[in-house]
RNA sequence: GCGGAGUUAGCUCAGCGGUAGAGCAUCUCGCUUACACCGAGGGGGUCGGGGGUUCGAAUCCCUCACUCCGCACCA
């Protein structure tokens, strides 16, 4: 064998020089290879600004647990890695860095902006190879792609010019969610909902044209808050200043809007006003003339005074509204969030929170304001900056989206994608098959600028390359200022990264990929649009799986956030117990579902990393022939023991494979960990050690039992690879080993020769024996260092045999004197039935503790107890009856052992 | 309001029709030359409440309660 491991496991010995290694031996480049099956699997690029975070360490383990396994499996493996642009995200990191400089965006205009955000990127570039390196990430650097990337600017560029000959981009005014902050409009599912519990809800009076009719009495229904309703109700100073105007009584929760109002609603079969309709009032402090609209769709009589303001500039609801009764739309508040002429003179200028605060001051002093409320209710930001959304007319550039989405229901519902765990995909149904169409233009400088070019004359030319003039008069062309939503070219990742829209080989071999696996946040934004894209571009979905996984969490199951001090930042984890064990922590956790992860869980893994090693450690002082001169196994050679470890490790391969082909991560690590900590450490080295050490045994045990040590270690390791490729490569190199690597070696499958369910029923028995032993001692209140006789039979003389064969495992490891086989028990000795085996222990007098009476008497009654159970279940007819046989005889056996046991323990009563 | 998920041991979760499980924590005993990042053992649960189906329900159905996540609405 090569050098022993260090005695102790310290993975920032070897991580990085393995990982090297790998590289160096272009295990991660799959050659183009039509013989053999492939697989392939795109990164969710992640964003250029800045470091990964925990949830990014989840997803890319994932993804490198699948890629290494079915690298393993022998499939020509490609997982291909990059980064998105991400617009918005990194134009605001580039404007901070500069605004500490004291320059704005705006200063140093667009070209010279942008290049200072390409400076940026190339400075952070490797940044995040170097994280996901890190981890182990087995993907193909040499494939690496950028959303801006000539190549896939190209891709951006085709499908925006084909899309909108196919008529499905068009431009037009619409009323889009404007961030002032950023000065750009976002799409839908950009915008976030904040609670505002202590919000207000303004009550102001609209006086009527021509109507001194009394004023309507309020809807009872609304509460006025104390301070506010005498005092606003209408004082006797105002009652005289104002005529006894009839009023409409609106209720906002944006009084600033009103400047731009155009008029005033009911619902038309409100008794309370629909004689008002077609009439007039005035707007308050603007004094414009505003109709009063009768509006079934827009006002809920039941709501508020029942009577709704119109803005249609300013708000979804009214800019419908106005389409439906032609009403003008008065802008009052601009771009930048701030009052424009429109709103006049008093308030022109104003940031619209104080232009609030003062019109609602203006309209207190007339007397108008009727009362306010408090009103919880929930406003849009935009996620990325957290400022209130303006909702804003303005031309944008639009996806119609519902030709594009059809198709992508329809592959989901024929199980062509599946989206796994399978309940997200009521979610994607419940959104495509309500969606909106996808607002795809920004007004922003970092992003694929629109391929659309105007001409003074009002022509527009989309085309995939620049037109030196306008095909149509021949005019001087500019190029459309606005640039993309970012996620417009990462709905193309997939093929566009291999190479679309040309025919490439990797197009060919690769596309469409297999899995993808991402967070479930980005179902919508991502997910959904690249099966949309790929449908539309390639005919085909862009991949068949897709493993939505949940969010990594605290232990106390809250999110991560700066501002609550919890974040794990993966690379100090990486640092402190290595690649391996966060992997294997995450792995064993990712059922799908949110993961609660404290630093006290790792901890508990790298245990099991630590177990890994020192296991090895022990293996390799003992073995002495490399993997590559072992012969095969002869199993008739084989003892019990070596044929039972065979057996429980296949069974682990099946089960390993079987829990990833169903990205059960959880499962097939929890295999994993029982099997190698609990089956493999605990019990067959245990009992392989006297063989080993050359305290029992001929020396063919000896050569045999070393030969599926070996074996055993090998499989474990490459079993265990996917999971913490750095330790198992480390150990596997020591093995000696055909292949140079073991991320190149075979992954193991489940071969029915290893099974063995007699060696496994025995072993079983043994383990249930020892362990009935050490119970029935530390009953007795015997410490281990008091041996005693145990009487056991076998029911056949083959059974008898193997036990004579294991008594020096029982003498060893239940700490007896000796074992007798065939013996008869003398009276008094402790009897039990194990498994259907009986035995016996002779155990001497010893005075007994009223501690061992208690429990004595305890488990006496629980016995009790579960025979009562078990009896009823039998004298049950209908059970007897219409249940299986096997579970019958399941409940007689249980009867009968537990009837003994019951004997037993009154006698030692 | 619509859709989805959850409620099982102190904590985090698995089990999803036939004797209540794991990891961590806790307690007891043991430094047995791979590992104290260890080994052996113990204690701890009327599986959210109620009803139903069934010989049998944590598991299937109905219902209620609470928690979480989307989406829509929010004058």
């Amino acid at each position: 064998m090569k050098e022993e491991l260090e005695k102790r496991y310290e993975p920032k010995n070897f991580e990085q020089r393995i990982y090297k290694s790998w590289e160096e031996g272009g295990y991660f480049t799959p050659i183009v290879d039509r013989e053999r099956p492939k697989f392939s699997i795109v990164i969710p690029p992640p964003n250029v600004t800045g470091r990964l975070h925990i949830g990014h360490a989840l997803v890319n383990t994932l993804i490198d647990i699948v890629v290494r396994w079915k690298r393993m499996s022998g499939f020509n493996t490609l997982w291909v890695p990059g980064t998105d642009h991400a617009g918005i995200a990194t134009q605001m990191v580039v404007e901070r860095k500069l605004a500490a400089q004291g320059i704005s965006r705006f200063d140093i205009g667009r070209e010279a902006f942008v290049e200072k955000i390409w400076e940026w990127k190339h400075q952070h570039a490797t940044e995040i190879k170097d994280q996901l390196v890190r981890l182990g990430a087995s993907a193909d650097w040499s494939r690496e792609h950028f959303t801006l990337d000539d190549q896939l600017s190209r891709a951006v560029r085709h499908v925006f010019v084909k899309l909108y000959e196919d008529g499905l981009i068009y431009r037009d005014l619409a009323m889009v969610n404007w961030c002032p902050q950023c000065r750009t409009a976002i799409s839908d599912i950009e915008v976030e909902f904040r609670d505002r519990p202590n919000a207000k809800l303004w009550h102001i009076d609209y006086p009527v044209e021509g109507e001194t009719v009394p004023r309507v009495p309020r809807s009872s229904s609304v509460e006025a808050t104390p301070e506010s309703s005498e005092e606003l109700r209408g004082t006797p100073r105002n009652s005289e200043a104002l005529p006894p105007t009839r009023r409409l009584t609106v209720a906002t929760t944006r009084p600033e809007t009103m400047l731009g109002d155009t008029a005033v609603a009911v619902h038309p079969d409100d008794e309370r006003y629909k004689d008002l309709i077609g009439k007039f009032v005035t707007l308050p402090i603007v004094n414009r003339r505003i109709p009063v609209i009768g509006d079934a769709i827009l006002v809920d009589p039941a709501f508020g005074t029942g009577v709704v303001k119109v803005t249609p500039a300013h708000d979804k609801n009214d800019y419908q509204t106005g389409l439906r009764h032609d009403l003008p739309q008065v802008q009052v508040i601009g771009e930048d969030g701030k009052m424009t002429a429109n709103a006049g003179p008093a308030f022109e200028g104003l940031d619209r929170y104080v232009a609030r605060k003062n019109v609602v001051a203006l309209l207190e002093e007339q007397g108008l304001l009727a009362k306010i409320e408090q009103h919880a209710h929930t406003v849009g930001v935009h996620g990325k900056c957290d400022t209130d959304i303006e909702p804003m007319i303005s031309r944008q550039w639009f996806v119609k989206i519902e030709p594009l989405a059809t198709p992508a229901i329809e592959v989901v519902r024929n199980g062509q994608v599946q989206i796994l765990p399978q309940s997200w995909e009521a979610t994607y149904f419940n959104w495509m098959e309500n969606i909106h169409d996808w607002t795809i233009s920004r007004q922003l400088w970092w992003g694929h600028r629109i391929p659309a070019f105007h001409c003074p004359n009002g022509h527009t030319t989309v085309s995939i390359d620049d037109p030196a003039s306008c095909p149509q008069c021949g005019a001087e062309v500019t190029q459309e200022t606005d640039v993309l939503d970012t996620w417009f070219s990462s709905a193309l990742w997939p093929f566009s990264t291999l190479g679309w829209p040309d025919k490439t080989a990797d197009l060919d071999a690769f596309y469409p990929t297999d899995t993808l696996i991402t967070g479930f946040d980005i179902l919508f934004f991502w997910v959904a649009r690249m099966i949309m894209m790929g449908l539309r571009f390639t005919g085909r979905p862009p991949f068949s799986h897709v493993f939505l996984n949940g969010l990594v969490r605290d232990e106390q199951g809250q999110k991560m956030s700066k501002s609550k001090g919890n974040v794990i930042d993966p690379l100090d984890i990486v640092d402190e117990v290595g690649a391996d064990a966060l992997r294997f922590t995450l792995a064993i956790s990712a059922s799908g579902r949110d993961i609660p992860l404290g630093k006290s869980r790792i901890q508990g893994y790298s245990a099991f990393v630590n177990k890994i090693w020192n296991a090895s450690r022990f293996a390799l002082m003992h073995l002495d022939t490399e993997l590559k001169d072992a012969g095969p196994i002869d199993r008739d050679a084989l003892r019990t023991v070596e044929r039972w470890i065979l057996s429980r490790l296949n069974a682990t391969t099946a089960e390993v494979n079987r829990s990833l082909s169903a990205y059960r991560f959880d499962e097939a690590a929890n295999a994993l960990y029982h099997f190698f900590w609990h089956e493999f450490c605990d019990w067959y080295l245990e009992m392989v050690k006297p063989v080993l050490l050359g305290k029992h045994g001929q020396d063919a045990d000896r050569a045999a039992a070393k030969r599926v040590l070996l074996e055993v270690l090998d499989r474990s390791l490459r079993l265990l690879h996917p999971f913490m490729p750095f330790v198992t490569e480390e150990i596997w190199q020591k093995l000696g080993g055909v292949e140079p690597s073991i991320m190149v070696a075979p992954y193991p499958i489940s071969e029915v020769v290893l099974e063995d369910p007699q060696a496994e029923r025995l072993l079983v028995a043994v383990q249930a024996i020892i362990t009935a032993i050490r119970n029935a001692r530390a009953e007795r209140g015997f410490t281990p260092k008091d041996r005693f006789k145990l009487y056991i039979r076998g029911n056949t003389a083959r059974e008898s045999n193997f036990f004579r064969e294991y008594a020096y495992l029982l003498i060893d490891l239940a700490r007896l004197t000796e074992v007798i086989i065939e013996g008869e028990p003398p009276a008094g000795t402790h009897q039990d039935v194990v498994e259907g085996f009986h035995i016996a222990i002779e155990f001497p007098e010893k005075v007994v503790s009223p501690e061992q009476v208690e429990r004595t008497r305890r488990e006496i009654e629980k016995t009790e107890k579960e025979l009562a159970v078990v009896g009823g279940q039998l004298g049950n007819e209908q059970f007897v009856r219409n249940a299986p046989q096997a579970v019958v005889q399941q409940a007689q056996a249980r009867q009968a052992e537990l009837a003994a046991r019951l004997e037993k323990l009154q006698q030692n009563q």
